[in-house]
DNA sequence: TATTGTTATACTCTATAACTATA
DNA sequence: TATAGTTATAGAGTATAACAATA
């Protein structure tokens, strides 16, 4: 049983998925691509709206970008003055801001979306369809799993 | 044929893991329990000399790392003080200086990844042994097929 | 003249602290 | 008094520009 050997096969691995996702220019030029009109921040701000399908507070996706609620309201400002969104008072609590994604905030995140999507399905074009979905059955349940021992921490 | 459909809830998941590699505490918790006397920089810095199994020149880091000559020689200067790496002149090319680990250097490293290796090895300790085999393959399909296609982009 | 690396400087992203307003 | 958000400031990480030494 080598349990563990595997495993260690797949940490390097995912350590160049991280180097190409985050340093590469992946996203960048995806942004050119799909001409989105904003910064690195203020793009995961949109695709983070555009995921969670319905108006956010600032707190909340402070919370989804794991970053800390005076950076969300930073990037709010440029984003609003780009009219990509739109910030009404929570009817239900005075205090709080609803985010939303006007027209062109969701056109632009949906075409980043799209642009990254492309890559990834050119990528695994060539795959045979069953390791395709098994691939996506195994990775969500790693990331879900990983997530939790990560909680755990705590 | 739903060929889309299955890399379209790959995405947000792959988004999730970058999420939680990079911005939850995953990285400086383990360098507590590693007992890693460095900055994270520093960190990849020694890890990318651990995986490269041999001294490397400042341009390879670079690199590797994906990031610009003078940041790592910036980071040198604070892991060379530490003890954990040494510079001496290649012999083969006066101008470059090859970078190796001390044994200190070394040290820091291996317990670093042992630590990570640990948490991922938790995570998945309740898969079948087949799925791990099965995930390790595509993953590293994966990780080698996208990279292929960003290099394609140039 | 091209390449390797360093020094000095500036920019981007994110965090902490202090504050305002509702609850 | 606690919570949601904002403003102002500081810090970490990385890039660009100018330079030195060797090829």
């Amino acid at each position: 049983m080598s349990e563990g050997l595997d495993l260690a096969a797949v940490l390097p691995q995912l350590m160049r998925l991280g180097t190409v996702f985050n340093r590469s220019q992946l996203v960048e030029r995806a942004m050119e691509e799909a001409a989105v009109p904003v910064d690195r921040p203020g793009l995961t701000v949109l695709i983070t709206l555009r995921m969670a399908d319905r108006p956010l507070r600032v707190g909340e996706i402070a919370a989804r970008m794991q970053v800390v609620g005076p950076h969300v309201t930073r990037h709010l400002h440029d984003l609003e003055r780009a009219g990509l969104v739109r910030r009404v008072v929570d009817p239900d609590d005075q205090r709080a801001r609803l985010v939303e994604l006007t027209d062109a905030g969701a056109g632009a995140a949906g075409r980043y979306l799209d642009t990254i999507l492309g890559w990834f399905t050119g990528a695994v074009a060539d795959w045979p369809a069953d390791d395709r979905a098994t691939f996506g059955r195994l990775l969500s349940r790693f990331v879900a799993d990983l997530q939790e021992r990560v909680a755990d921490l705590d």
